[in-house]
DNA sequence: AATGTCAAATTGCCCC
DNA sequence: GGGGCAATTTGACATT
């Protein structure tokens, strides 16, 4: 009953492979792969006990391996005008597309729905069998969209109208696009991770740079500066110099002898 | 029974 | 005009 899915996917970023594989029943997370130190793992959280383990394998070029769940969102913003009213939509009366006019004997001759459901006029939901979801995945493998003959073809052979292949077709590339969007979304989460992590290290080392700067330029105020010819100290406390003590005193060859 | 999830199906828009 | 897509609705099924 449950539809098994599976995608093999290869991310835009370099270096990044991608393994998808998922139950159709469950809810997508992504997750770090526990025994991996480099990798990511998406899995469907089964939430039935026969489900198929899913796994996703990602090849990250970093190290992170933060874990992190995302949830199987739906609202990815709305480009089109605000949802039309509940009460227009799916009413019996549809125009029939051009497949399903064509198809409708065919409709008829499958074993899947009875006369009583066709009567009744309510919409009664298909469910794919296994061998109808395998075959269409696997025809998806080969291509993620039909041409006209190939619909007609594939619907004739898995008994159902070239509409609901289309419709079946179009569901799966915006499955497999979503799927792809929830990775790339994590890809960039764990990129934006790593670089506000080291963002954070180079801060600390800069200041630590800093410190030890200061720290060695206090040192050399207190080292009285010597004349490498005469040997003689210059300035500083001991020499009486009226230099003021904030004032760093380096050896100027050019002040000493020119004087 | 209520609720949640998933996938089939519909609708409306855009682009070629 | 037809196909593809995004958004949405809806029904089937699973879980609690």
């Amino acid at each position: 009953m449950a539809m098994d899915d599976h995608d093999r996917d290869d991310t835009p970023h370099t270096g990044l492979s991608l393994t998808l594989s998922y139950d159709g029943r469950s809810d997508l997370s992504i997750g770090s792969r526990p025994h991996s130190s480099s990798g990511l793992e998406l899995q469907r959280s089964s939430s039935t006990a026969k489900a198929l383990e899913p796994s996703l394998t990602l090849a990250l070029p970093g190290d992170v391996c933060a874990s992190v769940e995302v949830e199987m969102g739906r609202d990815i913003g709305s480009r089109h005008s605000p949802p039309p009213p509940p009460t227009q939509s799916h009413q019996p009366c549809k125009i029939k597309r051009e497949d399903d006019v064509r198809s409708e004997e065919v409709e008829k001759v499958s074993s899947r729905i009875s006369d009583e459901e066709e009567d009744s006029g309510a919409r009664k939901k298909l469910r794919l069998t296994k061998e109808q979801s395998s075959l269409l995945e696997d025809k998806f493998k080969e291509h993620s969209s039909l041409n006209p003959k190939q619909k007609q073809a594939l619907a004739k052979q898995l008994n159902l109208r070239p509409r609901q292949v289309e419709v079946w077709f179009q569901n799966r590339r915006a499955r497999t696009k979503l799927k792809k969007t929830e990775v790339e979304l994590e890809f960039l989460r764990r990129c934006c991770e790593t670089l506000t992590e080291e963002k954070r290290r180079l801060q600390k080392e800069l200041q630590d740079l800093e410190k030890s700067h200061k720290l060695s330029a206090t040192r050399h105020m207190q080292i009285p500066a010597m004349c490498p010819s005469c040997k003689k100290v210059i300035g500083g406390a001991e020499t009486g110099s009226p230099l003021p003590a904030s004032r760093p005193r380096f050896f100027n060859p050019f002040a000493h002898h020119a004087a």
